[in-house]
DNA sequence: AGAAGATACGCAACCGGTTGTGCTATAGTT
DNA sequence: AACTATAGCACAACCGGTTGCGTATCTTCT
């Protein structure tokens, strides 16, 4: 630490080579003789040598940074799940010699985001949003620049990760269906939001496999607050349904609760299923039946493959992680 | 975004003037004529013109990135803290021309950090990290760079900033004493962490200015498990303790399931008291006394400390943060 | 009107790396 | 032995900005 500052030039002269053998001794390109590399390289050990990044990436137009994209909106920020996701993402990104910028957005804007594209103070862009249709994707296909987002979207040739929403929703709304379960009713958010949407897909797609009808009257996804929460279950209550399944579980909290004030019991009266999105249901007592995912593989899976697109490897645009489905807090 | 990429000296080329006139017009420095000035300003905002940070920083030996560090241990990442910290680092860098740089750390190694600083990736470091005693603070002592730490440090001329726990918690005790609690207990995770620490010298400290004397066998500072929560739980109440109050809200929710399932009700049988660390809490029947702190704010705070620091101005070493003391949730 | 000072701008070096090209000595080929 | 291929390395340009210094033009003052 005591040496000021160390350039290439500085091992240059003192090893009586040139600057540049001694960056093909770092880089490994390019010819160089093994003795001489040798040198280098322990002369670089031994004085704690590190290469500037500026002044690489400025001779290469890299950064080797890669923006992390989240939304910093108040009720998202509530969730581990995004935080969960970084882990992942770091970990792919540190092994790869890549660090990470990060960038918060809005529902109704991305500037920051624009900036740090604009800039080019990254080479890739991990995009973790939460809306179906969101205007920054546009803004990124717009730029040209490599991108993956975690989350569904409707736009084409566009990178995308995602769990299974679909396929874990319609195989939960199966089982159910198959216990015999009359009256299903489906309470969830704003189908904006990519989770809900697909939830809602999945669970209309266990119908139709099964050949049955829903009923759409007990299809409810507006649940955006406690109070529209509510009057969802009560209308639910009324019209006699046998099950709930709740797209996530904050409803799932609001449903319990209004069911316990009903004075009806769980899971005797009626039957209760939700999606394991954050911590708040984990200590409920009864247990309640919920699928796990894995934030973190989403996050580190979806480095991979943002690492393989700014490679300029082909790689498919979409794809789907699976749910754990072994129902671990049920005991309904 | 058609222009493939245009640098200071195209614009210099198309203006008719030198590049050092451009990026005097740009940064403001240095003698400029108004007209050339506006010219210069208008081209680019034309042309969507962006100074590459990489060049800028190569130049001026600067990243214009500063280092948000936080842990990534599984058992700090369920916690929204962080991330909501993160939300007034954003805000505030932002605002300054300033991105963040992620790192995540572990209880046990911090290379990620070490990494970014050796690369001289960013000019400053916030470091927020949960232990009192921490061998990353160390580190950046010796590295030189400018930074604070979010959480208190026993380490000298080292900015910090911190919420109030001590004098949070010591109010709380001080308010639950006069109410006329006997014995008052305290069930806290492992003081090698910051707040678990803070709460017990508040709570001491509440003692002390009532002139009373605390009772050592109801202090229990290792409930790091479920476990170990549950067998303190049952110690004191075996000490019929008539109040206890918890390090965090998590502790709370396990102090409160043992107390039920021993027939016990709060408030009549026995006050709980807990600080609103994460929502677990939120909808808990009744409802929990618990001090509200903000983390944003301390993210914002510890972001303008940093910035001030960074500008080689005299800033003070530790700053505190006060508590909502109004016990929004409490109907005790 | 001439000198002094201020103003506007250009020149060229510099930040710290990467990389295409060219030179030289050695090894390999026939 | 003459010729080519190749390994090992250096030169110098380049990435895209910033900045100290020098110069030409314009004010201002006496």
């Amino acid at each position: 630490m005591a040496d000021v500052k160390i350039t290439i030039d500085d091992i240059a002269k003192e090893l009586g080579i040139s600057k540049t053998t001694v960056s093909r001794a770092i880089s490994g390109k390019g010819r160089i003789g093994p003795a001489t590399r040798e040198r280098v390289l322990n002369y670089i050990k031994e004085h704690d040598y590190h290469p500037s990044p500026l002044a690489k990436g400025l001779a290469q137009s890299k950064t080797y940074n890669i923006a992390w994209v989240i939304p910093g909106d108040s009720t998202v920020t509530e969730l581990p799940f995004f935080q969960k996701c970084m882990i992942g993402v770091s970990d792919i990104a540190t092994a790869n010699d890549h660090d990470i910028l990060l960038s918060m957005v809005y529902e109704d804007n991305f500037v920051s985001l624009e900036r740090i594209v604009k800039n080019r103070k990254v080479d890739g862009v991990i995009l973790a949003r939460t809306l179906y249709k969101d205007p920054s994707v546009e803004f990124l296909i717009e730029s040209g620049i490599p991108f993956v987002t975690i989350g569904s979207t409707p736009y084409k040739n566009v990178h995308q990760i995602d769990n299974d929403h679909i396929g874990a929703c319609k195989e939960l709304t199966e089982i159910l269906l198959l216990k015999g379960m009359k009256k299903l009713a489906l309470i969830g958010g704003d189908e904006n939001h990519i989770v809900n949407r697909s939830r809602k897909a999945g669970y209309l797609k266990a119908f139709e496999s099964l050949d049955m009808e829903p009923d759409n009257s007990i299809i409810y996804m507006n649940s955006d607050s406690k109070v529209n929460t509510i009057r969802n279950v009560s209308d639910a209550l009324s019209n006699e349904v046998d099950c709930i399944i709740c797209t996530d579980d904050m409803i799932c909290v609001y449903v319990l609760d209004e069911i316990r004030k009903q004075g009806l019991t769980v899971p005797d009266d009626i039957r209760i299923a939700s999606f394991y999105d954050s911590p708040v249901l984990e200590s409920y007592q009864p247990p309640i039946t919920s699928l796990d995912y894995d934030p973190k593989q989403l996050g580190s899976e979806a480095c991979t493959m943002l690492i393989s697109v700014m490679k300029g490897e082909e790689v498919p645009y979409k794809k789907l992680l699976h749910y754990d489905v072994t129902f671990k807090r049920s005991t309904q």
